[in-house]
DNA sequence: ACACGGATACTA
DNA sequence: AGTATCCGTGTC
């Protein structure tokens, strides 16, 4: 499991780092795709830039608490708190590639009867909304220190380390142009490629 | 291309 | 209270 310190550094490093790391949530588990970082001073999407409350998230949790909000009136977006480095922020996970409990997965997000066509492994992760559908996460997990529990954790990646490009940040209209989007290279269960002429 | 839908932080 | 905005997804 990663421990504090993995997360005491500035959120950069952090997002990439995390990719190739295994997230462990109860019973499911994928391997880290895709993240994103944000700074929480200086950065205008980041919501410490606008709002108080995420600020005193930053100065009330350490390093490693998880940072869960509801965006778009309905998806869970799940971060990781980084602080302690040269710069606080966080890092988003954006995408998945499931390793266990794809069953659950799947119905988690496909409820209803079993359709005759089942979608492809590579719909479940593949994008910040859908992954906190597939693996439970909702605002009950708002704050909780992911270094304590090994069933809500990291874990370091098995193997060799995974090859990662980096991108500009996705999805966002503010301070979209800085290049800290990551991404496992060549890899089909991201939310969106990289774009040409960059890695 | 568009609808879906709620929390947060503004203005007043 | 009303408004603008928001790190998205599925279907049109």
């Amino acid at each position: 499991m990663l421990d504090r310190a993995f997360f005491q550094r500035d959120p950069v490093r952090c997002a990439q780092e995390l990719i190739g790391c295994e997230l462990v949530w109860n019973s499911c588990a994928g391997v880290v795709v895709e993240t994103e970082a944000y700074a929480a001073v200086g950065d205008e999407a980041s919501h410490t830039f606008v709002r108080p409350s995420t600020r005193a998230f930053v100065e009330r949790h350490e390093a490693g608490a998880a940072y869960v909000y509801f965006n778009y009136g309905m998806y869970w977006l799940f971060n990781v708190l980084v602080k302690g480095g040269a710069v606080d922020g966080f890092v988003l996970i954006r995408a998945l590639q499931p390793t266990r409990g794809v069953a659950l997965m799947r119905r988690r997000r496909f409820p209803g009867p079993a359709g005759l066509k089942p979608r492809p492994v590579e719909t479940l992760c593949s994008g910040p909304g859908k992954l906190a559908i597939a693996l439970g996460i909702t605002g009950e997990q708002h704050g909780i220190d992911l270094c304590r529990n090994p069933k809500k954790a990291f874990h370091a990646g098995s193997g060799s380390r995974i090859a990662w490009v980096s991108d500009v940040r996705i999805g966002i209209s503010k301070a979209a142009h800085l290049p800290w989007r990551f991404l496992a290279a060549e890899n089909p269960h991201v939310s969106v490629r990289e774009s040409a002429g960059r890695g």
